[in-house]
RNA sequence: GGAUAGGUGGCUGAGCGGUCUAAAGCAACAGUCUUGAAAACUGUCGUCUGAGCAAUCGGACCGUGAGUUCGAAUCUCACCCUAUCCGCCA
């Protein structure tokens, strides 16, 4: 959501920013609404004042002017009635217009329709080469026994999956592993709900729009498809402290996706799974656009620092206008090498909002002069597993089958240096 | 699942049809006093929104939404949320 007087005075950037989004929102409709809504709304408060203004009077007087006064309220009561249906309708339309508002993207986003359009901005190492010909994750996790894919099936539905013995210590690891690297960053670390009401799900922007995207109990929660969700609603309605600096979590939580346009699109192993685990890293700032840009580039550095540990080869790429979602202002991608598919996988997102999110839940900070002002927010992923054990696990294997234990990740698998066992040559 | 009690400003908490412009206390901020601090005293002290260069003025907000009324924090209805006890339960 934007500020009403920002879109007044901004009509012309609105414009190019659906352009540049393709969103599909025509501003002018949003004025010409807004118009009538400060019409009506002057002449409802005008009648309110003259009802506020009698009301006093009716209270001091008695007898014949006491009736005569009520009297005279009963038109002016009609009347409000009246206005207040019409102020009604505008609104309805107005508010409808304002979810869609499309926030602004930087001047340094591509253009572009689709990620295909997408730019790459870093490139780290070379994709991986063998002397053999390497299998996906799915043929070596099934062959080690590190996954179960088919009894993932048969107890959990479509892409269900059990992640098993050195699969399972794997994931662990990598959580470890991350605890120590971003936690080295300063950030809080927090383990927060996956179920969650309706109202911070409104707040972050994945409803209204995102509902058949999200899995609904029969008590009418919902289950986040991301720790972002909950870690926006822990200060949903209430004022920060900002005065020493930007809050900034490190959340992990289980999340849920239904996936549900995705029908035909990675219907085997480990990329897209409707239940899987995320760290993520979530920040609170002062509303100044350098202050965003700057920790966005900083949270987008600390996963690429997260994926060099682990050394496998990546590529980073800004995310075109097309490719941006409403509310967000830049968004980097970034995008591990797997083997099996002779492609970059994205394994990460980063954006900053501005204040789009935290309008929607109201978290404000009071500023230097102790102006009441929304805070701005950014989130990026930390890891997501399984679906990083999917690079690990192309990018280590060995001619053998076995895997090579990436060398940051020694110190949490028990002292395995290679899992599995040789069964191919 | 059963029963009960509640939702009022940053917090505690009064108000239960018309000076509510929401009492009071705490906290916060400023000042006086003080070498400095504390205490004491004095003053300021909500949010959103419209008009205005500004001082200021208007409107809204007592969980949410409807309703009754000339007038609602206060009455009616529905919903949401919270707490406590019992039951069940990792």
């Amino acid at each position: 959501m934007l500020d009403i007087k920002f879109i007044r005075e901004n009509a012309d950037l609105i414009k190019s920013a659906a352009t540049k989004k393709r969103i599909n929102f025509n501003v002018d409709d949003l004025l010409v609404a807004d118009g009538k809504r400060l019409e009506i709304l002057k002449e409802v408060e005008d009648l309110r004042g003259k009802q506020n203004v009698a009301s006093e009077s009716i209270a001091k007087s008695n007898g014949d002017d006491r009736n005569a006064l009520i009297e005279e309220m009963r038109v002016v009561k009609e009347e409000l009635k009246k206005k207040e249906e019409d102020l009604e309708e505008v609104m309805k339309k107005w508010r409808t217009l304002m979810l869609q508002v499309p926030n602004i993207p930087d001047v340094t986003v591509p253009d572009g329709v689709s990620d295909a359009d997408n730019q790459e901005v870093k490139k780290w190492g070379e994709p991986t080469k063998f002397s053999f010909e390497p299998l996906d994750h799915v043929s070596i996790m099934e062959a080690q026994d590190m996954a179960d894919f088919e009894r993932g099936t048969k107890v959990s539905g479509f892409r269900g999956y059990f992640l098993k013995g050195d699969g399972a210590l794997l994931e662990f690891a990598v959580w470890q592993l991350a605890l120590k690297h971003f936690l080295s960053k300063d950030l809080v670390p927090i383990h927060v709900p996956s179920l969650v009401r309706k109202e911070t799900l409104l707040g972050t922007g994945y409803l209204p729009g995102g509902e058949e995207d999200l899995y609904k109990t029969q008590d009418d929660e919902y289950l986040a498809g991301t720790g972002e969700v909950a870690t926006m609603g822990y200060y949903m309605d209430e004022t920060v402290d900002l005065s020493n600096g930007p809050i900034k979590f490190l959340a992990f939580s289980p999340c849920f996706r239904r996936e549900a346009g995705a029908h035909g699109k990675d219907v085997k192993g480990l990329i897209r799974v409707h239940e899987f685990f995320k760290w993520e890293q979530v920040i609170l700032c002062e509303a100044s656009h350098e202050e965003s840009v700057k920790h966005h580039e900083w949270l987008n550095r600390n996963t690429e620092e997260f994926i060099e540990l682990l050394n496998i080869p990546y590529h980073t790429v800004a995310n075109c206008g097309g490719d941006l979602g409403q509310g967000q202002v830049k968004k980097y991608d970034i995008e591990l090498w797997v083997p099996g598919e002779n492609k970059y996988r994205e394994i990460s997102s980063a954006s900053y909002f501005h204040d789009f999110q935290t309008r929607r839940v109201n978290t404000r900070y009071k500023d230097s002069e102790g102006k009441l002002r929304y805070a701005h927010s950014l989130n990026s992923t930390a890891i997501p597993t399984p679906r990083i054990l999917v690079s690990i696990i192309e990018n280590y294997q060995q001619a053998d089958g076995t895997i090579k234990v990436p060398e940051a990740l020694l110190p949490y698998m028990f002292g395995k240096t290679v899992l599995g066992k040789p069964f191919r040559s």
